[in-house]
DNA sequence: CTGAAAGCGCTTACAG
DNA sequence: CTGAAAGCGCTTACAG
């Protein structure tokens, strides 16, 4: 079933039926466009995008690179992202990283080879080389994170604001000995989170203790390690603002292992707002970003490539719940203020 | 850059260099290999794989749709699938069916007409049809959930006899009124995993009470519901099996609003062992599917193709921690005994 | 408004 | 062991 069949069975070029089938980039005649569709119906033909593809030059498939599936938080933008995608027909090739710069590599060359037409990428670091996506003239998006050279195009929240709003937030509550639980310092992400945390507490005139400061990974396991230390450290502790959701996790386990309460004994704030927030014991208040907004925008991006790099800041909402001290533990039903 | 360039540099025809790029299907003398490959090397020629797939048939590419990526245990899916896959240099279009049967029949018309090499899915329900996948000649098989239809490949575990032994571990911890937890009716896999708790209720001698049986969604907010009405309920509960572990979260949440304790109150047992169980508080007494096995054997059915459906039954592992009893709530590590 | 034909970048019988 | 050439199924100037 090709082209040349639906064209015999119409009694017309192969042509006129890309014509039809394309809305384009010739007029076609009212009677000769309803054979064409009738035989389409009456053949059961499907247009193969491989050949498309080939002949046009553009793929409609766009590649996702994330550092790693099972975090939420990547899951969440892949979730959104491919949504918005698939409204205007376009498909993700799926890779993970798995936080290794190698096989990052690996996925853009494949990607590459497989001729998308443009990739979203959280990058595993900040010396992600993009370079043979752009000598290919693929239009490349960074989510999330960013890379130290500024030439590539960028979607993500004020990093800096939303550690400071969120510490802030924690100050708001009374709390005067806030640590910080953030990621590594290869990710830009994580050293502006650590800088909004460090400055909310000067501009309260609160000590910025490096005890109370610890660097994991940016897992569920980082921050229950952290968590470990912190929860059985001499220095107090009455607040923890972390720098992600996956660490809030596992922080939350460490102070239920280790007896300490939460808000009671040390209030928490996070950053992500993915749904496992909603339903953590306490329920985790949280600075949530907008994931179909920073979807849609990676999309806009990657989808009409400017001659210039562009940067989009999105806004995120605090998500006031229990942790932090703003409901009650045991009635908080999981809302927000959103 | 074009396989003409490498051929023109190498001194060759575009047949040796594709023989040389291929290791097939003609042998070339070491010499013109050598000379094929600097040239590639010289002019960093990269292959075009659309072009490749036009001519060669095979795409090397597949197709994946899950009902949910927000969901963990799709997830851990993927990941594994995508590893598995990128070992043999075959990538995944992704796909979220967000449980949607239109939304997913066209995510397989357009898998198909990108002429994918196979079809990997978790159908949202037993009604999904595949007929166009089979008519085209594309290998499919069932993750996780499979159909009425038995002419389709699957891989899983057996669902009736992990629920069995969940709930016959919740009878050994001297647990008698157990509740169920479970997915809708429209899945086999929620169906089954009541039928096996029903089992080992029966061969106890214990009552199967329909007032402590709840069918919801299978998510957070789905056992968050039950768990609620669980625990406010007159009918005396001390354990649940539950169905999945999204609900478990839910449940678990549910059970901290109403004060009932886990697991002194109430034993808990799930299934699906994606790492948020190991997280949980108290941690997730979990049936822990083998992600990388389900993984490997679906690979490997969509690779292959048979003349007949074959069904993959995986073994899976009763993992022990803090919600059933084994282990202290506040001393556990989240550890497992697999 | 329509059609014959070149071309997209590969693969692979076929002939040598 | 090597090469000229047909073909994969589309798109799209170009000519009519």
């Amino acid at each position: 079933m090709t082209r040349a069949d639906v064209a015999l069975a119409a009694g017309t070029s192969t042509a006129v039926v890309s014509y039809v089938l394309n809305d384009g980039p010739r007029p076609v005649a009212p009677a000769t466009r309803r054979r064409v569709l009738e035989a389409v119906a009456a053949t059961g033909y499907r247009p193969d995008s491989i050949a498309r593809a080939l002949a046009s030059g553009a793929t409609r498939t766009l590649g996702l690179i994330v550092p790693d599936l099972s975090n939420p938080f990547f899951t969440a933008l892949g979730h959104s992202l491919e949504d918005v995608a698939s409204n205007v027909g376009l498909v993700f090739l799926l890779g993970d990283s798995a936080e290794d710069a190698v096989r990052q590599e690996d996925l853009i060359q494949s990607f590459i080879s497989r001729r998308v037409d443009g990739l979203v990428v959280v990058p595993v670091d900040e010396e992600t080389e993009l370079s043979s996506a752009r000598d290919a003239g693929i239009p490349v998006v960074l989510l999330d994170r960013t890379l130290a050279e500024p030439e590539i195009s960028t979607v993500g929240i004020d990093n800096v604001e939303a550690a400071r709003v969120a510490t802030e937030h924690l100050i708001g509550h009374g709390r005067t000995d806030i640590g910080l639980v953030s990621g590594p310092s290869s990710l830009v992400t994580a050293e502006a989170r650590a800088q909004g945390w460090e400055v909310a507490l000067r501009s309260a005139g609160l000590p910025v203790d490096p005890r109370r400061v610890h660097r994991t990974g940016f897992d569920r396991r980082g921050g229950y390690l952290a968590g470990l230390e912190l929860f059985s450290s001499d220095v107090p502790v009455d607040a923890v603002f972390v720098a992600s959701e996956q660490q809030a996790v596992g922080l939350l386990r460490a102070a239920h292992e280790r007896g300490t309460r939460v808000p009671t004994d040390t209030a928490v704030v996070a950053v992500d707002g993915t749904e496992a927030s909603e339903y953590c014991v306490p329920s985790l208040s949280t600075i949530s970003q907008r994931f179909d907004e920073l979807a849609s925008h990676a999309l806009e991006l990657v989808r009409v490539p400017r001659s210039r790099a562009r940067s989009i800041v999105c806004d995120f909402d605090l998500v006031r719940r229990a942790s932090c001290g703003c409901t009650e533990a045991t009635s908080d039903q999981g809302g927000s203020d959103r």
